[in-house]
DNA sequence: CCCGTCGTTCACACCCCTTTCACAGCGACT
DNA sequence: AGTCGCTGTGAAAGGGGTGTGAACGACGGG
């Protein structure tokens, strides 16, 4: 478990290092360009960083409001989130997709159970 | 990062310096003609240098006062310093806009990377 | 006075962001 | 094979945040 405190002004996810206040995100010291749904949604995936967070969750967390069905703006906003962080570090998986349940942020690979992980 | 204490009588953003009791701007030793607007609204930037400064915090430390809503004197500023600075140093983007952030004053601009991102 | 600079405000153009849709891919089950 | 449910992914449309030129008045120097 990486992730400091809830009420913290930093997080730390291995390169990554999210500064609150500012909504900034510093990968491995360079800056990287985040829109206000991409930072939050990263904001909520780093305080719950090695957990699954279910999209009903996430959503409440980003959007403020409860997820109704078929609202695919969770998925849309991780795959951004996702190019944005390959960009910046090609290879390093942080979002992981658990079917029927979630995402879950990590910086380490995968876990050695299902690997249902989606890779990519 | 590059920028010194914050009542230190220098401050040098890459090839900027700023010479605070003068209130003058050297940019590779050429001096830059600012106005007090625009020379405080770099001050304010450089004191953060790195950092995203939202526009209500600019405001307050260059204007002295809270932004009202709908005040457009930061952006019009920041535009009137990026033209004096492209003028001197052509090329290089020191000021960076995240979008419902705020603005970053980078002290090492342009990284050999594809950043679509906060260039402009 | 005349003129140039400066600060502010306005108007418009532009581009990014957000949302939504539509389709493709993939695994599970029959 | 075929269907169904879930997620990935590209694109379009609309709105809003930002870029940018210009007008206006205030101020100060020549």
């Amino acid at each position: 478990m990486e992730a400091q405190a809830t009420n913290a002004e930093l997080l730390s996810i291995g390169a990554l290092e999210i500064r609150l206040r500012e909504g900034l995100l510093l990968a491995e010291g360079r800056p990287v360009t985040l829109s206000v749904r991409e930072f939050d949604l990263l904001v909520a995936l780093a305080r719950n960083a090695g957990s699954i967070v279910s999209r009903q969750d996430l959503y409440r967390l980003v959007w403020g409001r409860t997820l109704r069905g078929g609202d695919r703006s969770c998925d849309v906003y991780v795959h951004k989130l996702r190019a944005k962080l390959d960009e910046v570090l090609p290879g390093v998986a942080f979002i992981h997709t658990h079917v029927g349940f979630g995402y879950r942020l990590d910086p380490a690979p995968s876990h050695p159970f299902h690997n249902a992980d989606t890779a990519r």
